[in-house]
RNA sequence: GCCCCCUUCGUCUAGUGGUUAGGACGCAAGAUUUUCAUUCUUGAAACAGGAGUUCGAUUCUCCUAGGGGGUGCCA
């Protein structure tokens, strides 16, 4: 029996899930899933100063969100310290690291001068003992070898072969005693078993330097797949002004976390020329060969389409189930052209059928039910206004009117039959009577299909909006 | 500065020495239609540049340019 793959998701919570690392996390759940592996989530909260509790709570709700679930509780690398510790007194002990001290002046000209010579910094401490008086205001130095190279098998990026001379002794413990996050992520990754390492490769240099410390440690590495960034639509780096959201954001305009996923596992990785890879399928066919080793571009465009795709074959009940939890959360105030209070979800529920079809996020679709949700006066925006004042109108309204009154059956077929009979006794082109009934209806020219919006209005609210138009 | 990575239509990509360089989004035009959207059809649109290697390069090598990342007592 071969050994089970184990992958794991390791954000800082310095901030929100940003798209980035949802991409991040959904390579680790797909390659996992994809093998029967496990997945694991462990927060990287060794600086305390910048991880906050809220972007904890953050990050757990952007994954749940987006159904990537841990296949165990979270790690906290904060509560890892102690060992942490010890392997880096190992390290001192076996003669791979060192005590080092220098003011911040001494060490910045290290640093020029390792510049200047095109070599990595080197610190005091690293040849000779360091004096005692200074000992208790020490970090503890990793003692990267100078010669030779380090060679990075990774699966996305080919083999990178990188100088010794060119990593530097990295810190392992701060002056406080703390471990630092290049020391914590070789410990827990090992700790935790972790087979294979999918991570952005903004971390590909310091990769190089955590080989170095798995050798010394005479640790076995795990595979490596560094996947490139995911930039901005102008091809910069990330930021909100692009679509660097947390996730919560894209529930907020009306994603769902299947157009998401989709979405995201095209970004950078693919199969041949599959488009629509609904998640059971992302699991069949994810492979760490199909990831793409160029940037790419986040498109909101794109986006839209396959979460329309998703929005239109979704299953009534589970796109209720959405659309609950985001009236729920009640943040679109900004989206909608109206309160959510109004919303009546189990008119909302009978009408979806249609409502889906025309409909790329939640918010288009619940921009487009507005109209069942208003009440007598309706607002009637200039171009629906316009259609009511034409000639004849009236007429045609009062007689669709009384038609309505005498409807035996209540369904679509039957109102549809109805408005082509009116139609042709009174020898009026459909054109003619839709736009005014669509009006007086909605208070819009665009809308559902006319029958679909008598239908779901009910017999009392159409006979009610059409009379107000008519006596006005 | 130094090190590393990247470069196919506007965007996401397929391609792995010989293809009319394919698909998708978006865009344009047309068809359908009671509006909008959908759907359908058609169209415009790409191998960053330059040297090699080769009978033949989008594909292999090198250089240049451009972009990105790293170079922290951040992760």
């Amino acid at each position: 029996m071969s050994q089970p793959i184990i992958t794991r998701f390791a954000p800082s919570p310095t901030g929100y899930l940003h798209i980035g690392g949802a991409r991040t996390a959904l390579f680790n759940w797909a390659f996992a899933k994809s093998q029967g592996g496990q997945f694991l989530l462990r927060i990287e909260d060794t600086d305390k100063a910048r991880s906050t509790s809220d972007a904890i709570a953050a990050i757990l709700k952007g994954m749940d969100w987006l159904g990537l679930k841990a296949d165990a509780e979270p790690v906290f690398q904060s509560k890892q310290k102690d060992r942490h510790v010890e392997v880096a007194e190992q390290l001192l002990a076996n003669g791979y690291a060192y005590r080092s001290f220098a003011t911040d002046e001494e060490i910045e000209e290290i640093r020029n001068k390792a510049r200047a010579d095109g070599v990595a910094a080197r610190y005091p401490g690293r040849d000779e003992p360091i004096a005692d008086e200074f000992l208790d205001r020490c970090v503890l130095r990793f003692k990267a070898p100078i010669e030779g190279e380090t060679k990075i098998s990774d699966q996305v990026q080919g083999d990178v072969v990188i100088r010794n001379d060119q990593l530097d002794d990295l810190v392992l413990l701060r002056s406080d005693g703390s471990p630092t996050y290049m020391l914590a992520v070789v410990v827990d990754d090992h700790d935790m078993g972790i087979t294979h390492v999918i991570r952005g490769d903004d971390h590909l240099t310091n990769c190089a330097k955590q080989i170095q410390i798995y050798n010394a440690l005479q640790w076995d590495l795990p595979v490596f797949a560094h996947i490139p960034l995911i930039h901005g639509s102008d091809g910069a780096k990330l930021s909100k002004r692009h679509g660097a959201l947390g996730a919560e954001a894209y529930k907020a305009m009306g994603y769902l976390p299947e157009g998401m996923r989709n979405y995201l596992a095209k970004l950078g990785w693919s199969h041949g020329d599959d488009e629509i890879i609904p998640t059971d399928k992302l699991i069949e066919w994810f492979d760490l060969a199909g990831i793409n080793k160029a940037p790419a571009r986040f498109d909101m465009a794109k986006l839209d389409h396959f979460n329309g795709h998703y929005v239109s074959t979704s299953s009534d009940d589970d796109l209720l189930s959405s659309l609950k939890s985001l009236i729920e959360d009640n943040v679109f105030t900004p989206e909608l052209s109206y309160s959510s209070k109004l919303i009546d979800l189990d008119v909302l529920s009978s009408n979806l059928s249609f409502l889906k079809e025309r409909s790329k996020t939640l918010i288009e679709l619940l921009e487009t039910a507005a109209y069942l949700f208003k009440s007598v006066p309706l607002e009637m925006d200039a171009k629906a206004e316009k259609a009511l004042n034409k000639d004849g109108v009236t007429d045609i309204l009062e007689g669709v009117c009384s038609k309505f009154t005498d409807l035996q059956q209540w369904n679509r077929d039957e109102i549809e039959g109805l408005l082509k009979d009116y139609a042709s006794e009174h020898d009026l082109k459909f054109g003619k009577i839709a736009p005014p009934l669509r009006s007086a209806l909605t208070g819009s020219m665009v809308s559902p299909g006319i029958y679909d919006v008598i239908h779901s209005l009910g017999r009392d609210e159409v006979l009610k909006r059409l009379q107000e138009v008519i006596k006005a």
